[in-house]
DNA sequence: ACGTTATGTACCTTGACGGGTACGTAACGG
DNA sequence: CCGTTACGTACCCGTCAAGGTACATAACGT
């Protein structure tokens, strides 16, 4: 989940939900110098959520998207409990309506 | 999603995901002094993800899950991407049994 | 009113991390 | 070979946020 923390890694990630692209590519899509994007590139790499493959002098990054699976299984923890709430809340909304009419 | 890169963030969000619990109770949990906690505490309250009552000279921290929806709608994006994803794995899986059985 | 309990806040220190610059290094094209 | 292209890495610096300590504050119980 830490590689997940940076903005400029979320980016690179959501370019490469798009398809796989060279570092150069992916550099130009940030605002920073290329090496800093080299550094996230290893980051992501290190955590397994991209792959690389070398092609001529290009070294293309695709998305490893397994490993986002366990964040997605860490958030099912939470999604029952959020939807329950929502519909909590819808009820509650209700409950208001009728409330504010009478009383307040 | 800046509120949630912190470990001891995470450990407050799961304890509160069991029910609600006071600042001191949720400081018992993790390493960290009392202090620190009410610090983390009052980022989760500015995130809205977690949302506190007065109870006598407690006060009571509870989920509140719907932000936390957000995350799983980015995760969206990339869910239908890991699945065919695995899929593909699981057919790369067979033809790898094949091609080891003929070649290599 | 006074001590105690439960909690937040102010202030400071330290460590980790993002970013830039300069440099090293493979793989090509001629 | 030699220049160029496309990267990565080493080193340095500034920032920022987590954590600790000390202190302020509010709600009880007596």
């Amino acid at each position: 989940m830490h590689a997940l923390a940076d903005e400029s890694r979320r980016t690179v990630l959501n370019a490469l939900a798009e398809g796989p692209a060279s570092a150069g590519e992916l550099a130009a899509l940030l605002p920073i110098a290329r090496p800093g994007v080299s550094r996230h590139l290893r980051v992501l790499r290190e955590a397994g959520l991209v792959e690389v493959r070398q092609q001529a002098q290009r070294r293309v990054y695709s998305l490893r998207p397994e490993p986002l699976a366990e964040v997605d299984e860490w958030l099912g923890r939470y999604r029952a409990l959020w939807e329950q709430r929502l519909d909590a809340l819808h009820t509650e909304v209700a409950r208001g309506k009728r409330e504010r009419r009478s009383s307040r």
